[in-house]
DNA sequence: CAGTATCCCCCCTGATACTG
DNA sequence: CAGTATCAGGGGGGATACTG
């Protein structure tokens, strides 16, 4: 009964959803920002089943956000790394995280935080800028869709109707 | 057969994925942010059967991340409105439409944009900044787990061991 | 239109056993 | 240790029919 694609759409938001939307994905990617790679810590770190894990791991593999490497001259292990494409995803972790600080703990409940090697102090809040380097809200943006997009000249009859 | 709960853990990324790291709800607070609010304009808008949608919209909304308001003087029916802690799940969707666009799209695909209202331009890509507001790559950071942050003088026997 | 109710199937998930 | 294989159960998911 095949889930609904969303990966086809135009919106990039359901694109990478349907690519690492998933209930482990950005876990996996997590624990691999934080320095694991073997097999046994992700599957220690989570408490994930191996079948599942199997599976995750080659999904990540297959669309390029991990790579398989194996380990230096030790005998047919792996290690499971960060592509530039996978670490790209650092900031959906972060934004995460940020959100996941502000609602989900309890007044006396402690979390851990982001901080910079250099001198151990948390770091900034995200933001989004426009333009001009400028502190902006949501409400001051908006999502121009494909078809309303500005064309060159010669305009052949406006498509209409995409989704997103 | 329960999934393995990953809401009770320390790290505030677990505990957001926990929340709504499902299939659908991004989606379903991409398209509030995109201005629906009614049952019929998300179920068009998703291709989301709608036993799912109802479930879904009420999990959303029993976690206070949307809200269902009543239309004015129309009878019965119902909208379903961001709360500011939905609003807040807004860097979430930019870091995963950032990440979209950047990977997501072959060379002649168009997507969406994020653009400003006041002149129609797209918005900066979201950036990790340090302390001191100057731009700083995942590499110069670490996530420092709470059993390792310092405390007060009087230092208790370290905990130690505790899932991030 | 906005759901609720039902049915059914598939697959995700977890557990366990097995292999190199 | 790092998987593969297999099994069982539950629930997510789609489709359809029904209600106010």
């Amino acid at each position: 009964m095949k889930r609904t694609s969303i990966g086809q759409v135009e919106c990039p938001v359901a694109r990478a959803l349907d690519k690492i939307g998933d209930w482990w994905s950005l876990l996996i990617i997590r624990d691999a920002f934080d320095g694991m790679r073997r097999f046994g810590e992700f599957q220690r770190s989570l408490g994930i089943s191996k079948g599942i894990l199997t599976a995750r791991l080659k999904h990540l593999v297959a669309i390029g956000v991990l790579e398989m490497t194996p380990i230096s001259d030790e005998d047919g292990y792996q290690e499971y790394l960060l592509t530039d494409k996978g670490r790209d995803l650092f900031l959906v972790t972060v934004s995460l995280r940020q959100w996941g600080e502000d609602h989900c703990f309890g007044k006396s409940e402690h979390h851990s935080v982001l901080v910079e090697k250099a001198n151990g102090q948390r770091v900034q809040r995200l933001a989004l800028r426009g333009r001009d380097g400028k502190e902006i809200s949501e409400s001051a943006t908006f999502v121009r869709k494909v078809a309303d997009t500005p064309r060159r000249p010669h305009n052949p009859k406006r498509r209409r109707a995409a989704r997103r």
